[in-house]
DNA sequence: TATGAATGAGCCTTCATTCAT
DNA sequence: AATGAATGAAGGCTCATTCAT
């Protein structure tokens, strides 16, 4: 690794963080670099511009997010599908809630989603259809289950992925509102607790669509 | 109306859908004005600055926007709290999706949420919490009616109310994703059949959590 | 007097004030008419422009500056030489510092002297050549009485007048540099301790200048 | 000296001009810069803001200000407290009317004093007090030469050194008046002529002032 | 290869003034 | 006669980018 390689990583590595605070557009780059501890001409020299080191970034992440929180996180073999939703959300909700080092993955990803720039076809491709058809699997799994095949109607599973997905990033997007209104309901340690609500909900709310609406048949 | 009030009231709806679109830091008054008619002095004659005009537009937002859609939109007198549960996702949905005049005052809401200026103390004041109190209500009534006192840890009616609000949410402020992810899942027309699915999903979900997971195993 | 005199009078008093307190340039009309509980036009109505209200009231200053503190402020007839060049210095002084209303003629004068905006010729022409006379007068009875008829070199008497309205002056140009390097050095009720000391030292320096630099002849 | 040098120190060559002419608020960067033949950005990128150019130019001032007229010019060792007198004065006067480069020293130093911005306190710790210190040591020099001592009232050298000081600015301050009420008195070659006038004549008042006033009666 | 300097478009704001009652 | 509204020039500043070593 030369100096170039190294301060290209360091570029990538601040601004993933500062991305991840501000979004795209309110990040600066000179913020970036003074964190880099280099000039703001390195951006332009190795990513073209601001938008190249964005791309970049997502690339990176791409590389090594899931290698850090996978969906099946902690998962045994033979888990059940119930199992895997739990691991799911917790992961997801340990990616973007997680305060350590690199917190920043599941933040720009939310981040995206919710103020795209152009990456998302991008990120699209890479990670997030991915993951979604993780989730789709384990949702169409419970939906059959509980009795409801998906065949006549694919929307049901991708709502119930929307929903959980919902759920778990109004936890990051909806943060500061959140805080605003129960200012003493959740610190950094609560992520278990929103996993096994949002777990929970989600499952009776899966049983409740497969069920057809006849509950405890 | 004189001319003042005419100006005034076109620069708040212009600027009602540039800061819908764009969000309060990337819009621009030179956009909003040109939008309106006016030249760019025109916004800090009439409200001080541009975060004047925004806090206006937010005033604005309380004052219409419960008006067009109330959260009890078209019940009857003596509807369950499955009713009520119904037509508050329903009319949270139309608030933040509908494309008609004034579509920005869910967005508005939406994005303040996401993304904090420092309105959001009057915001919650005045709009937010007034309606995740009339939430948690009916929340709380579903979760008495399925067997469970929220007295002893009243964050579950929260959790639930952030479920449902997060589910609602991401509909709008995930609607690129979701518009990549299946391309020709939703229209316009949709937001019954998304009131619908979000109903019953947190119907079931506040159902399992009163039932504390023991029933209809 | 009708409402539009009242109106005027309250502009020129308003904008005394302000304009002794900030400068023409610095000096804002929404200020002045905030102050004079009027509207921003009212200037441009009644004077044409924010320079023609300065010019009225370096006008109105004119007939009633000297009113006050006229330059033989409490001297008797057949007060001598000394005493007349005491009473000018003090009231000079009292002009400039004095805090009670309308305390902003000396200043006004003081400001336009510093930093001149056009209007210097029409005060020169008014206040400021006569009171120079007077003073130059002074100076060259005491001159004479010391031995020196300034006829040779009418400058000297000249150097003289402005060697007492400079020590003058300064007392208010230099006011913050003044108390920064003395801050217990003066208030408000030291003008009397000012004006002893300017009138003695320059009793000594005219003394010195008409001795010819022959001393205790 | 590198390009950066030379733009920076043409920066501050022509603010300096500027705002000697102008003052600090009335100048404007997008003159300096054309001037200093760069763009209005190179202000900010240098120096931070307009305020922190400003402070530059006084604190380059400070460097080389007292080196090209330092306050005992052309003294000779042994020189008499008469002989230092009219040196200080000499070289004030010479600061602040010298129209050679770099001729706004002096200008800038008097328009502070004048108009205070906040840089006072850097200006008074850095050149005003040590200069003024100087002149009061010959100023108590001579008081007890002349028979007074100071020490029970400190106020005496202070009042003296204020109006020698005052006499000095004047000239440049009141430069426009002195021209209006004698436009043929003085010309650029004159700063000896007035460097006597000052001298002999607060000589005489420090000596009034040192006799109590009693002498030569 | 890498960087400090320079650039210019664009932002919000302030201000004296003019417009239209 | 008097005023609230509207105007446009000008100001300082930020930013991503390009230049020139």
């Amino acid at each position: 690794m030369n100096k170039n390689d190294d301060t290209k990583a360091r570029l990538i590595e601040s601004a993933g963080e500062i991305f991840a605070q501000h979004g795209f557009r309110s990040a600066t780059i000179r913020e970036i670099c003074r964190r880099a501890g280099t000039n703001v001409s390195s951006v332009n020299y190795h990513f073209r511009d601001k938008y190249g080191l964005y791309a970049s970034v997502l690339e990176s992440l791409h590389q090594s997010a899931v290698r850090k929180y996978p969906p099946d996180l902690g998962l045994k073999e033979g888990a059940t599908a119930e199992e895997k939703l739990r691991a799911f959300i917790r992961s997801f909700l340990l990616r973007i809630l997680d305060e350590g080092f690199p917190a920043w993955h599941g933040k720009l990803m939310a981040l995206e989603i919710a103020d795209p720039t152009g990456a998302l076809d991008q990120l699209v491709q890479n990670s997030i259809r991915p993951m979604h058809e993780h989730l789709s699997g384990i949702v169409r799994t419970l939906l059959q289950k509980y009795d409801l095949l998906d065949e006549k109607n694919s929307n049901v599973s991708f709502l119930c992925a929307m929903s959980i997905v919902g759920q778990c990033l109004h936890h990051f997007t909806g943060r500061q509102i959140i805080a605003a209104l129960c200012p003493k309901c959740f610190d950094s340690t609560d992520i278990e607790r929103i996993a096994d609500h949002i777990t929970r909900f989600s499952l009776g709310g899966i049983r409740e669509l497969g069920a057809g609406g006849l509950r405890c048949k």
